[in-house]
DNA sequence: CATGAATGAGAGTTCATTCAT
DNA sequence: TATGAATGAACTCTCATTCAT
């Protein structure tokens, strides 16, 4: 007993290594990314900015396009991990519920502005297969706002012509601070664009049925 | 003044036959690009796609970055050339105006799905300049759209809180349809894709200020 | 006509130019791997070795591999076409035709010597297919031999309990002169080689029957 | 003089580990060369066949090259181990002990089909200095062989007009099992393969002076 | 004695670009 | 104008070896 104690506790050490390990890489490539793309990030260049040998890389991640889906397929996790948390504590409100969701939606995507752009530039170079999940999360990752939404017109609050529509164009603008942010941070900050984006849908949404 | 006049005619067949060439490679460049990403495509693929050697290439074009360069460009004057015409067309009324300006710009997106992809996945291999260009150009781009708008609302027609984000959010709505493709299509053409999106947004655009 | 005419001297420059190229990186393949082995031979030596550009080597050959299929397969080529004129020119009589063979044979390896020790060192290296191929040429190549000792038993000038073990032998030590050549080299010449292990095997093979 | 036995006995027992974990490596060497060749195999992957660390290979070899010239030495010393007690075994007979060791010789070569053929492919890998113990002990290997036949022809039973060289045909006509083996094994066992060969050269070394 | 994470030099290969024809 | 053979730097990835534990 004493000894399998002291295997998992092992494990548990190597698994954490692992994973702070992978962690150190995926934040240092996102860094390098972020400078020049994926395609011009050498894996020299990735090794000197996490500080550690080419050759390490390799123990933790298949490849260089393993380490740009881990990438990508992180970010979707911190949606699906943030944003129902995020709307549940705001209580029943399904507009309350939205603009919360929405608004996390945004701070998720402002503090992964470069993980987001990957998304959308390079996914041509990933398999098919890597491609097909992340359409598959990106599209589930949305489910806490749509959901918000059909409670809101289910309760009578909202009105929508196309509710899915707007759900993902929500999706989408979100992912726009991202790809836009050049134009926009001179304008707004992650927060007020949010809002501005939020206040422009909600008419939309709450307008009388025509 | 006939050897002027041959000497014009020489270069008019001159500049002819450059800028036919240039639209050859040109096209031929999206047709690989869209099949392998910018990247990925070798000037040797470029050159069996464009039925040219490798060296002709360089005759045309400073080098595959400037191909690129010039992809972009290349749909971005669709647009400045396109839009306007499309607006006069259908006369005065700035609902119908923007209806059918918007049309056409998803429809010049639907023709140029794969380098409007580019824009958004590629720019950060462009040097300073060209991205400052295309940034630019992107925003002047809208301009008949938002001027549609400016209208409506100056007669009434339109009311909106906030006119300059709307009418990006039309022109990032407008590129979706490129970049979201893989999930539109099931669903609309392009033309049901514009109907839908101006739908929504003309909710909100003339929905009574609160 | 013309056209025709100069099209096909053309391919015939092209088709020229392309073989020299490949020979002359043979021989600087051959020459290296004879030096390091084929393992520690270096894309770059070999460049070096034959005064080119390691890119170079690509247009001509598909890989590191393919280099040393093609360097075991001519020296096999090389069997296949000096045997049979080589025998040819003594006249009928089947042990002329035998020793004239085999010392052809003996030959070809001494020319070969560091092809041909490539062929057992490196062979696991190669792809199944290469692998079947060549050992199927090596049963071929040694075809003359073969029809010249059953030519010898035919007329009753030969006689031999297993003569498909014979030739089969004789083969072998043929590659000897190369893979013992440090052994050799200082008894024999490769015709001194040739004739004293002839000398030994015509007593086996011309010896009455058991 | 306690304390010095304790020690010897110590002794005894480090090298007899040291020993059984070279042993150990050895045969894993020499199974993961078997199916991917010297150059292919990894330490990596030599650790995992013998289920023990990468680490723990450099504490009983001095290097890669280290092992390969530990498993060339190794069947080396089989055949002088294991050659003149099988010889011995069969009597006087020079003819009868010519066979038992050529017998042997084959099964040896038989057992270590892997290492032999390494003898022949790798052997440029090899120090100069790790060659030519090798190729002394290659010759001094077949000594007893050589006895057998000397005393067949101061006996009168055998006539050979070159000894030597008969002698050395044996030896690499036995290694060819190793070499050859994709060709021979349709047709013979290790057995067979012997006293066919055999058979072959008795014909010639009893065959009357020419 | 034993481990395996970490190193980093070096491998094979690709490809944008040039230039003699 | 057009070609494509030739270049060589830069790439991703591997692996023998070391060393702190």
């Amino acid at each position: 007993m004493a000894q399998d104690e002291a295997l998992s506790t092992e494990d548990a050490v190597r698994a954490f290594r692992v994973h702070s390990r992978r962690r150190q890489l995926l934040d240092a490539a996102v860094a390098v990314m972020q400078r020049t793309g994926f395609h011009q990030m050498s894996m020299q260049a990735l090794a000197d900015e996490a500080q550690v040998s080419v050759g390490l890389i390799y123990k933790y991640f298949g490849g260089k396009e393993d380490i740009l889906l881990a990438a990508i397929l992180d970010i979707l996790d911190a949606f699906r991990d943030q944003l129902q948390p995020a709307m549940d504590a705001v209580g029943d409100d399904p507009v309350e519920r939205l603009r919360a969701g929405f608004r996390r939606y945004v701070e998720v995507v402002d503090a992964n502005r470069d993980a987001v752009a990957l998304t959308y530039g390079e996914s041509r170079t990933l398999t098919v297969e890597g491609r097909e999940r992340i359409k598959e999360l990106e599209v589930t990752t949305a489910d806490p706002l749509r959901a918000a939404i059909g409670a809101g017109i289910a309760a009578g609050t909202l009105t929508c012509a196309d509710a899915d529509l707007a759900v993902y164009d929500l999706v989408m603008l979100g992912h726009m601070w991202a790809l836009k942010h050049w134009r926009f941070r001179e304008r707004y900050t992650a927060a007020q664009y949010a809002d501005a984006q939020l206040d422009l849908s909600l008419v939309a949404l709450s307008a009388p049925p025509r």
